[in-house]
DNA sequence: TTGTCATTTATTGTTAACAATATTTGATAA
DNA sequence: TTATCAAATATTGTTAACAATAAATGACAA
């Protein structure tokens, strides 16, 4: 039941992004990831060109691997298509949620608003990615699921990139009442609900301030406008 | 502006699996391919990695890469899926589509119809596939694009598995109806035909009789029940 | 024949060395 | 200083050899 190397590799960049500790543009060196997975570099390489199959990874010839940088362009795309496919998601996962269910996303709400108070950012964005993640297993279709997964770790990209003030994350409220649609099976307010939080959610960026500065580990490293 | 090895290698498998001249459960060799397309296995390695984080290849351990084998489960979430995003690319197409987009499938649709009556199944699951894909295009979002993309690769094997008579493809009379609904711009009734036109794919499958044999190079070249 | 097992063969997985290409560094000149 | 350029360094891309594993073959016994 072990991983591979290579699956190891691809959940540690994907875990990581979705806390937003890899910040789109970061350059993902093959040796780093080598000698961090103590593996080879084929089969980093191999990573690579999985996560780049999923556009979470731009992978440029004889440059490099680097952390997708969504265009506004491509944002709005991403929106879109999440509004859609949670739209889905939330038709189907309608009267469906177990008991179980149903404590774990309340359990998730007050995780999340516990790691806001906390001001534990990878925290928060983990447990409000949760919460949208269980949902889709609700809803059952893993098809639909694997596209919210690789939908919410673009999102995430896009609000590190685009979200002025720290108004990344969902209002909880929200959340809330999502619950509350959900275990009242009330489809249509469900689906409402849905395609109302993620405007809220796209309406809070903000494409006029340019796209923020790339990343590498030395520039991470040295003091802003500071020469060594 | 020319392809990478490894874009040539999973352009070629993707093509062949939309054609049906590669069936579900072909075994994919990394020496044939590296022979066929005269590179190294590295490249052929991370070709097959793609492919795999795109589920059209399956990846067994020490066993090697096989052209996915959609299980019946599986094809009902994939026809699922595909009908919550065409639904959505047909209403962000309506009324957008250009004049070329037009005569282009009206064409199509006569092409698609030329390849029947020739019995001409390659040119004929090229054409449809088209089809689809154009009107995606029309929509404009990139993702919604590219998960259709995946969806009808799917779906073409879903389709070789377990659609007995050669009904695989789509009523042409639907099609028509479907651009000249584009045409006029009548959204509501776009997708509708859109999602009537799927649910009639669906529809003609059979998950009755076994997924069919798998397969293997010299299964297909030896006569059926006959040893050397 | 038919089934089981050891041997052989083929295929996948891993590693290291080398080549090709960017990037950085430092020197030189304006 | 600032710009330009060449050398040095680091990184990616490619290749080949080897190890580990699975599949195929064939011998042997029932």
């Amino acid at each position: 039941m072990k991983d591979s190397p290579e699956d190891l590799i691809v959940n540690a960049i994907l875990d990581a992004i979705a806390e937003q500790r890899l910040p789109a543009g970061t350059k993902l060196g093959e040796q780093a990831l080598s000698d961090l997975f103590s593996c080879n570099r084929a089969n980093v390489r191999r990573a690579l060109a999985s996560l780049a199959a999923q556009q979470v990874v731009e992978l440029r010839p004889n440059r490099g691997a680097f952390v997708m940088t969504p265009s506004p362009k491509e944002a709005r795309d991403i929106f879109q298509a999440r509004r859609a496919i949670e739209r889905t998601i939330a038709r189907h996962a309608s009267g469906q949620a177990s008991a179980g269910d149903i404590t774990f996303l309340r359990d998730n709400i007050l995780e999340e608003a516990a790691a806001r108070q906390a001001s534990d950012k990878p925290a928060e964005l983990r447990a409000s990615r949760q919460f949208h993640m269980r949902i889709a297993k609700i809803a059952g279709n893993l098809v639909l699921e694997r596209f919210l997964s690789e939908l919410t770790m673009r999102s995430t990209l896009i609000l590190g990139l685009y979200s002025p003030t720290g108004s990344s994350s969902c209002a909880e409220d929200e959340h809330d009442r999502i619950v509350d649609a959900l275990e009242a099976g009330s489809t249509d307010e469900l689906v409402r609900l849905a395609d109302e939080h993620l405007r809220h959610l796209e309406a809070g960026l903000n494409f006029d301030e340019p796209p923020a500065a790339p990343m590498s580990l030395r520039e991470q490293l040295m003091a802003p406008g500071k020469e060594s």
